[in-house]
Order: C-alpha cells, then structure tokens, then sequence
RNA sequence: GGGCGGAUACCGAAGCGGCCAAACGGGCCAGACUGUAAAUCUGGUGGCUCAGCCUUCGCAGGUUCGAAUCCUGCUCCGCCCA
C-alpha cells in the first residue's frame, strides 16, 4: 500500500508539506529520513511512532534513513521544551547515541537495494565551520520568521527562562541535516512528529533555495490519551524501549492496560495490523469489553515488534501466574524468576526457615512489603498478604522449607500486585 | 522598630489542662465489587517485644500529680502600624 494513504487510513498523517508528495511516492520508490534525538541511551513509547514510520516507509517499498542525533544532540532542541535544555557530555552521548543505534536496528532491514542507512549526523556536522555555516545556511533563515515560530516565541515570552544563542539555532542545523541527506543520499522525505513541522519546513526551504530541489515533509499526530493524561507514562515512570529501563514484562501492561477509549486508535498507530483485522478487534471492545481482546493483542504485538516473541511468551506466563491464579508450584526455577522478573527480591538463609527469623510479619516488613511491623500485620489481619499465591490470616505463621517452590523461592504479595521474591540461600 | 495572629501527623484543618496517638476532609494502603479498569461501599493510615508499652502536636526551658493545650525565651510565617 502506499506509505501516504497507510498513514492516512491509520490516522497518523497530521500534515504533508505538498499534494505533489503521493503521486511522486506512487511512481518510484524515494528515500526518506526521520531524527531522533539522543537526550537518554534508550528510547521510549513516544518515539515509536516515528520509528513505525520509518519501518513503514521500508515495507512500502521507499528506503529509510535514519538519523541520531549525535550533532544536534549537542545543541538541543526547544520545540516543546519549556526551559532551556541541560547539555550531555561528550561522552554521554557517545553512550546514547550507541543505545539507540541498537534499538532501532530491530526496525530496520539493512540489506538490499533499498537497505536502510543508520547515520550520526555529527559525522557531517562535527565537520562544519562556524563560517561556512553562517554563510552557507544562517543566510537563508530569517530571523523574524524564526521568533514568531511557537517553539521560540513562546520561549522569548517567559522571561526567566528565556531561550539561548545555542537553543535558537537548532532548527538551522536540523534544516542542513536535510540538505546534507539530500545531496548524499537523494533524500527528499522527512518525517516526523508534529511538533517537528516548522523544523521539516525550514529543511525543505533550505533544499530550494541552495539547490533549487524539491523535498518534502510530513508529520504524525501527537499521542493523546482519552483521559487527558501524558501518553506514554506507567506508574513507574517513562516507559522506555531498553529491556533494562522498562522490563518486557512492564512494557506490555502497559499496552495491556490502554484505554478501551484508546486502545483501537493505539492498535492503528502502534502495530502493523491490517484495517481488517483492526475493524474485528474493535467490534470486540464494542460488544465484550471485559474480555480486552484488542489490548491484549495490542500489547502482543507492540512486545513482539521492540522485544520479540520470547518476551510475549514470557509474558503470557507472568499474567497467567500473577492475575489469573495459575498454579506456582509447577513452575521451574527459570520461569519463575522471569514471571517475577519485576519484582523486588531479597534473601533468605535456608537455616532460618521454621525459625522466628522467618516470622511472616517480620519478613514482610523486612522485604519492604510492610513499612513496618505493625502494619504488616494489619495486612495479614485484613487477608492481604499471600504466600505463593495462597492467602494468610496467620500472624504467627512461620516460613518453613514446605513454603520453598522450585527449590529456592517463596512469593510473596500483599494487595493484588504488589510482590516480593525471597530467595532462600 | 511596634501591634496582632499563626506554626498540629503525607497535605489541609480541628483540639485550647486529664476521656488525645490526637476529630474531620484529601491523599495513600487494603478488603468487597470488577475487566489486572472506572465508579461505589468498607476498613486501615507514628513505632514496638501490640488487651500493654514507647515516641510525637515549630525549638528550648518552666509551672502542674498530669501539657498539643498554661508561662518564659528563641526560630519561622502571615496581616496591620511606623
């Protein structure tokens, strides 16, 4: 399918720079770019969706380019900044800029005519001379122009804050960026999120004036939640792509618990389902919401594209462990660890067992599980604390060797999802 | 500089000599319900060796059998007057 009309169809074209974009893209395969900026060594939810784009670009038959920002990293960028950014050291981002090259080679098929190509703008950017730039790209942009743009205005309206030198001038570099793909890759797409538009335009004003070329751009909505809330944010935090910030496991409940107001709008965005299927799913919300068959399949399918199919099944065992009451006791060591992946642990000597070391108010408070001991038991009063998933009201309960699950584990919870691994050592 | 009012548990806010670990509301935790949801209802919310004991009501000292409550000094915060 042509890449435009998929985006439309999904929902994900905000705006397109020029009309003359479609038939260009339905009559030969062209080379687009999107840039990510390396401010963290991960990405996360919100980048998706450009990093989608680019994967879709590839499947509709186009070459994608993808850029980090190792160059105009340095600088930062104040579109939907409120104050000016803190800069990252060299070596930082040296460390970030690898980070992302990792995650989003998953995305991308590196092979063939139409392979991708993965660059750090630095390489072209850490080049330019200060002269060159003014001459060549500073001469171009127009500064009242520039300070009636959002991004900046409003940054010039809040006086404390204010905007530097440096911040001011990241469009003009985001803008050679384009040239620069331009002219070494034939580059004549960028995509990108909607708050890039005025970044994209200047790209695309820049290729016309100093090459007299045609280039276009296109950006994608901005993530709304139906609540009103931040996109992409769990309980805990950002949920990020890096199986070592966000645990597979983390990452799809978070998708597991979209929105049902969400959740058909996140499958058209955030998987690589047909309308078809999407149209089923969401009938399925309409008629038998409780069983959340669109946002398990949503969170099957976005674990599967950032974490692959292990982390889907492991999933899968987790939930069925954690909420649906499946048995522990059966369990090998290595599931069990994975299931529990996400939760704290803490340890256990085997000769405490039976001993009052291993009183159950005592470890709870211990693990953490408690604040202290008093409310620990009030918790095992009120039949909140289970051990491996059968609940106590014991308080002189003592963890003994029968407690032990695959030789070396005992779970504990207290509330509905709040557990707690000991290892017995 | 002078006058007045205030400082209470995570937050807001009652209490003004014993019945105060401290009303009430919010938040948070838990239980029921449920779709691992929302709403609702119920319970809990200083610590412990828990029918008892210990430490808390801005800080330090005092009066009293007994103080969050009275007195003195100090710190900070509001308002009013110079």
């Amino acid at each position: 399918m042509n890449f435009l009309t998929d985006l439309e169809q999904r929902g994900l074209l905000q705006q397109v720079t020029s009309p003359d974009l479609l038939p260009l893209m339905a009559k030969e395969p062209i080379t687009g770019y999107c840039g990510f900026d390396p401010t963290a060594d991960s990405l996360h939810v919100g980048s998706l969706l450009p990093l989608l784009g680019l994967h879709r670009l590839q499947r509709a038959g186009h070459r994608p380019i993808a850029i980090v920002g190792g160059g105009t990293g340095m600088i930062g960028d104040p579109s939907g900044k409120s104050q000016e950014r803190s800069m990252l050291s060299q070596e930082q981002l040296a460390v970030n800029v690898a980070g992302l090259r990792r995650q989003m080679s998953r995305f991308l098929d590196f092979d063939g005519p139409r392979g991708a190509l993965l660059l750090d703008n630095s390489e072209w950017l850490g080049r330019l001379t200060v002269i060159d730039f003014l001459r060549d790209v500073g001469k171009h942009f127009s500064i009242n122009q520039m300070v009636v743009r959002d991004s900046v205005k409003t940054r010039l309206e809040t006086r404390e804050q204010g905007i530097s030198y440096t911040e001011f001038s990241y469009a003009l570099l985001q803008a050679y960026d384009f040239l620069e793909l331009f002219d070494r890759h034939g580059c004549v797409l960028q995509i990108g999120g909607s708050d890039q538009w005025g970044n994209i335009t200047d790209g695309v004003d820049l290729i016309r004036r100093r090459r007299n070329g045609s280039a276009y751009g296109a950006t994608m909505p901005l993530v709304t939640k139906a609540d009103g809330k931040k996109f992409g944010k769990s309980e805990q935090g950002n949920v990020w792509l890096a199986p070592e910030r966000t645990r597979p496991f983390t990452f799809h409940q978070f998708w597991l618990n979209a929105d049902d107001a969400d959740v058909v709008r996140y499958l058209r965005y955030f998987t690589l389902l047909d309308a078809a299927t999407i149209a089923e799913l969401a009938q399925q919300v309409a008629t038998a919401p409780q069983k959340r068959a669109a946002q398990r399949r949503l969170a099957d399918e976005v674990t599967r594209l950032v974490h692959g199919d292990d982390a889907v099944r492991s999933a899968a065992t987790a939930i069925a462990v954690l909420f649906e009451g499946a048995p522990l006791q059966g369990l090998d060591a290595e599931t069990l660890a994975d299931a529990f992946a996400d939760a704290p642990r803490s340890q256990l000597a085997r000769q405490q067992l039976g001993t009052a070391e291993a009183g159950l108010v005592a470890v709870l408070a211990q693990a953490g599980l408690s604040p202290s001991k008093g409310q620990a038991r009030q918790a095992v009063e009120s039949g909140s604390v289970a051990i491996n998933q059968t609940v106590t009201r014991d308080l002189q309960r003592l963890l003994t060797a029968d407690d032990v699950i695959a030789g070396r584990f005992v779970i504990l919870r207290r509330g509905k999802k709040t557990y707690h691994v000991l290892e017995i050592v």
